[in-house]
DNA sequence: CTGTTAGCGCTTTCAC
DNA sequence: GTGAAAGCGCTAACAG
């Protein structure tokens, strides 16, 4: 009543004697690559609109080669669910999650055992792929995320896949010389294009794993002053900030809503409603069409 | 002892019996732009170096004009100290923080009372506009954020008064059609490209607020067939992750280490450091050579 | 249905 | 020094 002059309840005594945190543990590599950042953004937004506090657990991965091990434990009665950004847990971890009753929620994978928010990425690569046949391109390069990093977790292998598929649908046997792997960066993009173009006989077209990676695939481009799309038609993955300025063609995912909805399922899987704790959602995609992918020569 | 398997202290036990939360919030607008997540990835970064954790909190600001106000007595008992990313908080929302005793440290622009890290944004200004001035060119622009975006803080207008100064060191007026306003990013940037390059009188030159804008001006010059350099100079500010692909000249901040000193000047006053309490750092920029400006003509 | 009481798992203080 | 006891500010279970 009288409280009404500024009393907050203490959430730590609330969660010590009640058992909810009210907190949900958001998992992270590289918060400050694009993707991440705007999934975290999503997230946090989300579970702040609904009372929820998001407590970031940035996972490091030191150049050298393995990521930091993360330790369930160390969440206990720290959090009521956990969502996860494509970080691939070990089954150790995963193990760690379940023994503590936490629900947690994978986006950019599907995990079993777990619920999971994400694109199908093997129809990513398909629709890519699909597009740069349709346009009269056959040899289509693919460049995708360095296979090491542990982070890549499943996207990687299955937009290149999706190419795969699409090329041999179409008769044509993908070119082992024609699959690079790189960093899932703009430097790693443009090193992957600097390779193909470098061929004796390169692509006319490349499917990049993202769009940070099809922008320096341009660069490499420019580099050897290679216009495009009249000599190089180029499609990337994402939605990235910067697409539509650069007029990159891509297949943009939904970043936001799927943040936003890994939110709602371990919200409500932190409030105890066990029907949804193995739903898994694939959002859609769509090929958004601009200006760096073309018949060639046109 | 025997508690080797698998015993981790109960954080919000040992918070609720000692006072002390080993938390660190972190108070942010946009988290998926780029420059809040890299700064958000540091201080995570640090903050868990050292056994503390992040709290996010978001400030979304909607589309429509005043951002969400901050409730600093939702912080009661939930943190120790708090790291402010750039947004610029009311003397209500200070006095909060205040009264909770809870050591502040901004990050972007220094605040009486509080402490911070930052750049000094009146130097980034003239460093810009006087390497343009040194290329020759004396019609140069400044291309700067929205100034009713609340949370561009000082940067934008410390920037800007930069601008001002060099020019009128070098007896140059600053004319106010050189001188637009747009969103902080690289849309706004273009927007603004558009407007000066429409002028009458065009610049030769201009300073962009953000390596984001300067994409949005170089993507102006573009729309219009500019050349850049030969026709238009650009330089920006920040050292974001594709200004080298793109091979923008801009001046340089360091971000990731702003970013892990605020962290550890936060902890540091939750260690009960009284000393640094007033702490003001402001850390060097540096300008980057590259590829977007010229003498003119070159 | 309202009022009371026993903890939640620690830290810290105070005896011993 | 070591060990017991008193809370930290709530929630939930229990009486009344």
């Amino acid at each position: 009543m009288a409280a009404e002059l500024g009393y907050v309840v203490s959430r730590t005594a609330s969660t010590l004697a009640s058992g909810r945190t009210l907190t949900v543990a958001l998992i992270t590599p590289f918060p400050g690559r694009w993707f991440f950042a705007q999934a975290i953004a999503a997230v946090e937004s989300e579970l702040r609109r609904n009372g929820y506090d998001a407590l970031l657990v940035g996972l490091a991965q030191p150049a050298d080669g393995h990521r930091e091990v993360f330790e369930p434990e160390t969440l206990r009665g720290r959090a009521d669910a956990v969502v996860v950004l494509t970080v691939p847990l070990t089954g150790h971890e995963l193990d760690g999650l379940r023994r503590l009753g936490l629900p947690t929620v994978f986006v950019g994978a599907s995990v079993a055992g777990a619920m999971s928010v994400r694109i199908d990425d093997v129809a990513v690569g398909r629709t890519a792929t699909e597009h740069l046949l349709q346009l009269g391109h056959t040899r289509i390069a693919h460049v995708g995320g360095d296979p090491n990093e542990l982070l890549n977790f499943t996207a990687r292998a299955d937009r290149r896949a999706g190419w795969m598929a699409a090329l041999r649908h179409s008769g044509i046997e993908p070119d082992p010389a024609y699959d690079v792997s790189g960093m899932f960066t703009a430097e790693g993009g443009r090193a992957a294009g600097e390779r193909l173009l470098s061929l004796p006989d390169p692509p006319t077209a490349v499917f990049a794993g993202s769009d940070e990676m099809a922008y320096g695939v341009l660069a490499a481009a420019r580099d050897r002053s290679l216009r495009v799309p009249e000599d190089l038609s180029v499609v990337g993955v994402d939605g990235h900030d910067l697409a539509d300025l650069v007029g990159l063609t891509t297949v943009e995912q939904p970043v936001d809503r799927q943040g936003a909805l890994a939110a709602q399922l371990a919200l409500a899987a932190a409030g105890g409603q066990q029907a949804r704790h193995q739903e898994h959602v694939v959002m859609p995609v769509r090929l958004v069409l601009r200006r760096t992918a073309a018949t060639l020569g046109s």
